[in-house]
RNA sequence: GGCCUAGUAGUUCAGUUGGUUAGAACGCCAGCCUGUCACGCUGGAGGUCGACGGUUCGAGCCCGUUCUAGGUCGCCA
């Protein structure tokens, strides 16, 4: 593979006993020099790994400074047993200098240790952000999200679909984040916008007659950061399928991601088909749209027990409760503990529990306010055993769902019953298509105004809004979600009731959404599709904390590039030629 | 926009109750060193303690304002 020239013969890493007593040259930057008077030995680093140059000259290293780019020529020659280094690949042997070359030259100082770089302040590390990227921790993992790119595209081809590149000056979209601009000269007044995902128009390829799509897609919201969501872009391996229902996408997603995350991880991953779990029982179960499966606790509803209760936090409550399994025996600080999570961090006025003793006594503040008769009920609803511990939240029902939600997590956390081995996969289906706007009281979507219910338009004319399921899904790993996708409603009547019920008129959707108004009057198949996000994938294959270490050249929180100091000011004139005052 | 945390040498950090000349490690510079691989040894340079204002005999430390960064809530159909 190496194209052999003047500046190398051989990669760093590719020098082996097999070159010994050979001229070779490499070429790559400095990592270290060790200067013992007569003998200087450099580490010698490059895309590929890492060799160790001899220089018995000192004058050689006139110009040379760590991280300088430099070829060296000289003769392999093989370590004595004594000082071969066992922690390098090519550690068995070094290259003996004739001849150095500096190709391109460093300062003495440095802004960060490069092998440290990682624990640096990230706005510096940002600032030099191409010498970050020589920490070999960062550069692999760039070399892994190519690496896994890649495999995402060779797959998705195989599996028949078609990489098709869509617009990225495109129309704003009424719904959703807020869109990235960009002034047009010719028209006046008028805007492009970048696309916050080719959802439009992977719909329009659709009713095009293409039958399968995806791309590796770059996707702009111009919405604050997190450490796992990116500022501005991040990329979704977008794809839509004709003809397809909800199982066929999950199909294919199951078959994409498990392949993936086994190809490129060491841990167990869940094998397809993947748990589908209906959006009623995550909540209910989990306590979350994104279940961390990995966490073997459940969340059990016991609202009845306490129907006729006069205890006040519960009385006339939504009451949930986590078994936890071996937990009666902790000390008491793990219980003060955790009862400050509840009051400090979730704002929970309390979080009351009962231990199971041997005997099948409950010890506990909360028992005596469970009626005589429920006590067999509980045990068996909660499944009760010797030693275990159950925890209760009560409160309106989302919130209680939710906060058990939390209590089950750091409950995980803090019992260690999270395995950091695998990856749990599952699918989330049966997604709300309205809820109620908290504000105004009236009906939203609750996902994406583009999914088909559950009954078609007959579901929307007969049922409660509330209660009508979409066919939505989201692909959770390890309580991370991945993606999510829908059977889109490819019927216009079914649209229009769908805008209605959201408040919106038919001419508003006609507006809106004028491309998909107009195709969906020439025969659109019905279609489905799914985007899971790439970034997100690779975070979780690093595991990395923040999405920052796996983009090449990520923006930091604020939204600004500081290699190339965007967003940046423009001239008056390129205002003028798109036609834009600042105010 | 709200909240939390942080900001001290090039980098990562320490800095006691407010009290002498603000320290350490790594890096850098000079010297020594022929087998190191986190080389070692000796010496040295390097600071507007984020900024501004206040309290005080005296502020890195206390108070106020502000800026920057990271996290988080809102937001992300």
């Amino acid at each position: 593979m190496i194209c052999v020239n003047q500046y190398h013969t051989h990669f760093c890493s590719e020098v082996s006993e097999s070159d010994i007593g050979n001229q070779v040259r490499v070429a790559g930057w400095v990592e270290n020099i060790r200067d013992h008077g007569g003998i200087q030995f450099l580490d010698l680093r490059d895309h590929y790994g890492v060799v160790q140059v001899v220089v018995y000259n000192e004058a050689m290293l006139a110009n040379v400074n760590r991280q300088c780019c430099i070829t060296v020529e000289g003769t392999v020659i093989l370590r004595s047993e004594d000082t071969i280094n066992p922690k390098i690949a090519t550690g068995t042997i070094e290259i003996k200098t004739n001849t150095l070359t500096v190709l391109g030259k460093a300062p003495s100082s440095l802004p960060f240790e490069i092998d440290n770089s990682t624990n640096t302040k990230e706005d510096v590390r940002l600032k030099y952000r191409f010498l970050d990227l020589r920490n070999p921790k960062v550069h692999k993992n760039i070399v892994l999200r190519s690496q896994v790119i890649s495999f995402l595209r060779n797959k998705m081809s195989e599996l028949g679909f078609l990489d098709i590149q869509t617009p990225i000056l495109s129309a704003s979209s009424p719904e959703g984040a807020r869109d990235y601009l960009i002034p047009s000269r010719k028209h006046h007044g008028k805007f492009y916008a970048l696309p916050q995902a080719p959802q439009i128009f992977k719909q329009l390829l659709m009713v095009s007659g293409f039958d399968r799509y995806f791309q590796v897609a770059p996707c702009f919201r111009d919405e604050d950061a997190r450490a796992d969501r990116s500022p501005g872009e991040f990329y979704q391996l977008d794809f839509e399928m004709a003809f397809a229902t909800q199982e066929d996408v999950l199909t294919v997603a199951e078959e994409v991601i498990s392949e993936t995350f086994k190809r490129f991880s060491d841990k167990k991953v869940s094998n397809a088909p993947f748990p589908r779990i209906p959006y009623a029982e995550a909540m209910l179960y989990y306590g979350t749209d994104k279940p961390d499966l990995r966490n073997p606790l459940k969340i059990v509803d016991i609202t009845e027990i306490f129907a006729t209760t006069d205890f006040a936090p519960f009385k006339n409550k939504t009451i949930r409760a986590i078994n936890v399994p071996d937990c009666a025996s902790k000390p008491k600080s793990f219980f003060e503990n955790m009862l400050k999570y509840a009051t400090e961090e979730l704002e929970m006025m309390g979080l009351g529990y009962i231990k199971v003793t041997e005997q099948m006594e409950f010890l506990g503040p909360i028992n005596k306010f469970i009626p005589d008769n429920q006590r067999e009920n509980l045990i068996e609803k909660a499944k009760l055993v010797p030693g275990c511990v159950l925890y209760f939240i009560a409160d309106e029902p989302m919130v209680a769902a939710k906060l058990a939600g939390q209590i089950r997590s750091e409950l995980g956390r803090r019992l260690n019953l999270i395995d950091n081995s695998e990856f749990k996969m599952c699918f989330v289906v049966d997604f709300p298509m309205f809820e109620i706007d908290e504000e105004t009281g009236a009906y939203i979507f609750t996902h994406n105004p583009f999914s088909m219910p559950q009954g078609g338009l007959q579901a929307l004319l007969e049922q409660e809004p509330a209660e009508i399921l979409a066919y939505q899904y989201d692909i959770v790993c390890n309580g991370v979600e991945l993606s999510s996708g829908a059977v889109r409603n490819h019927e216009l009547s079914t649209m229009i009731k769908a805008f209605e019920i959201a408040g919106y008129t038919e001419d508003n959707l006609k507006e809106s959404f004028s491309a998909l108004y107009h195709a969906f009057q020439y025969g659109p198949p019905p279609h489905a599709g799914m985007a899971p996000g790439i970034d997100r994938m690779i975070m979780l294959l690093t595991e990395e904390e923040s999405i920052r270490e796996v983009i090449p050249f990520p923006m930091n929180s604020n939204a600004q590039d500081l290699l190339l100091g965007a967003p940046t000011e423009i001239t008056e004139q390129q205002m003028r030629e798109v036609h834009i005052k600042i105010r």
